[in-house]
DNA sequence: GCAAAAGTGTTTCATTTACACCCATGT
DNA sequence: ACATGGGTGTAAATGAAACACTTTTGC
């Protein structure tokens, strides 16, 4: 074992902003304004204080950008390949988020770098190794949205049953069947299905629902699996 | 963001060591020698040396303990609470490793310090937050058997059906039933039958059967899922 | 009235669960 | 001969998958 004495190290956060928007699955990434690599995309990132815990510096990095706050975020994985930043050793937290991109839009005001929204079906070349972070993260919510009612996190508060039929479809990468897809949803009563309608729609307007947050936490008490 | 300057951290890494030993599921733990918390059990675990990786770091940590090499090991999750070590502020990245304790008992020269298996059902108090990182680690292991085959790293090369059993029901804690789950093993066509049984038990003896990695990377490429 | 998406049940098939007895070995 | 764990199949219930037509709305 190593004595007891402490290496110095930067120790940075990185963020996967996912968003879901226009029937597509995307990411918020920045143009860097800084050497290295100034001009190309990262993920939104910064260092950790010395007086903040991981999850704050995280939730920092995603206020900061967005100005949104109680945004669903979870640690992912932990980068500490030795040579991964040019500059000398960085570990990197990465942590992956989800949001709202409707709340987002009216709100946001990037303080200090172009963020944009990419479809993950067409991103850019990604600075360092920020293109396998991401990967690692879709991975992990690939597996999340199949047993943890996550998805909801990424539409607005009332959706219709095919949006959020397609946000699965687009995060899993198959077609569902219509039918066995609502059955199966509603039949877990965790969406509720509020009066209001679609409006202005060149077709039959579709009925909003919305998740309840309680009713989860109440089933899961009495031992619900969700599972997608 | 913060400016482009770095912080000073110390990082190290903890490993949860897993092993399976009399139908019981065991965890290594070691005894402090040193300041602070000299004389309490803790974790395995050490500081990363500037030029090596996390993983490096982590496999470095278990061998040392162990002499063990080639282990299943995987990180789980980064511990940064500003005040989670008394002395100073300490990033730990922690990591589950899954080991063969036969294979343990023949080759351990641990070295450094006294280092005792522990059944996970009667566990000392552990130092700093060991305990939780512990936590995290279990039930992520608990996830993981699930819907991937590890379980066999934890159980000799060569096991009966029974023992198999014995493992899946103490990491999941429930009872399973023993031809459900031999009709479901089997028809994986995951593990092998010897030609050995057992000897010299007192009763009849149980066929060995081994696992097949090799069988299992090709199931996988056909699309196969493992799923207990 | 036509284009476009919403909404709605039944049947088939696959998977999971529940369950009880005979077999081989050592003492 | 008895105690101990090894080994085996079938039936019922549950869950998953396949599948087509009617409804509502705007143009």
């Amino acid at each position: 074992m190593s004595s007891s004495g402490s290496y110095i190290n930067s120790l940075s956060v990185d963020c996967v902003i996912f968003g879901f928007d226009a029937g597509d699955l995307k990411i918020l990434l920045i143009k860097r304004k800084e050497e290295p690599s100034a001009g190309m995309w990262a993920l939104p990132g910064g260092f950790v204080d010395p007086l903040e815990s991981l999850d704050h510096a995280a939730m920092r990095v995603l206020e900061e950008l967005t100005t949104l706050q109680n945004i669903y975020m979870e640690q992912v994985h932990t980068f500490g390949e030795v040579h991964r930043y040019p500059l000398g050793r960085v570990i990197s937290v990465s942590y992956y988020a989800l949001v709202k991109i409707s709340d987002y839009e009216v709100k946001a005001t990037s303080k200090i770098e172009e963020a944009v929204w990419h479809p993950i079906s067409d991103l850019p070349a990604l600075v360092f190794d920020h293109r396998i972070i991401l990967e690692k993260s879709l991975n992990h919510l690939k597996e999340k949205v199949k047993f943890h009612p996550v998805g909801f996190e990424l539409l607005p508060e009332k959706f219709t049953l095919t949006e959020l039929q397609n946000l699965y479809e687009v995060i899993l990468g198959k077609e569902l069947d219509k039918r066995n897809f609502r059955k199966k949803i509603l039949g877990m009563d965790l969406i509720i299905k509020t009066s209001e309608s679609q409006k202005g729609v060149a077709h039959r307007a579709a009925r909003f629902f919305r998740f309840d947050p309680e009713r989860y936490k109440l089933l899961i008490e009495q031992g619900f699996n969700f599972k997608l």
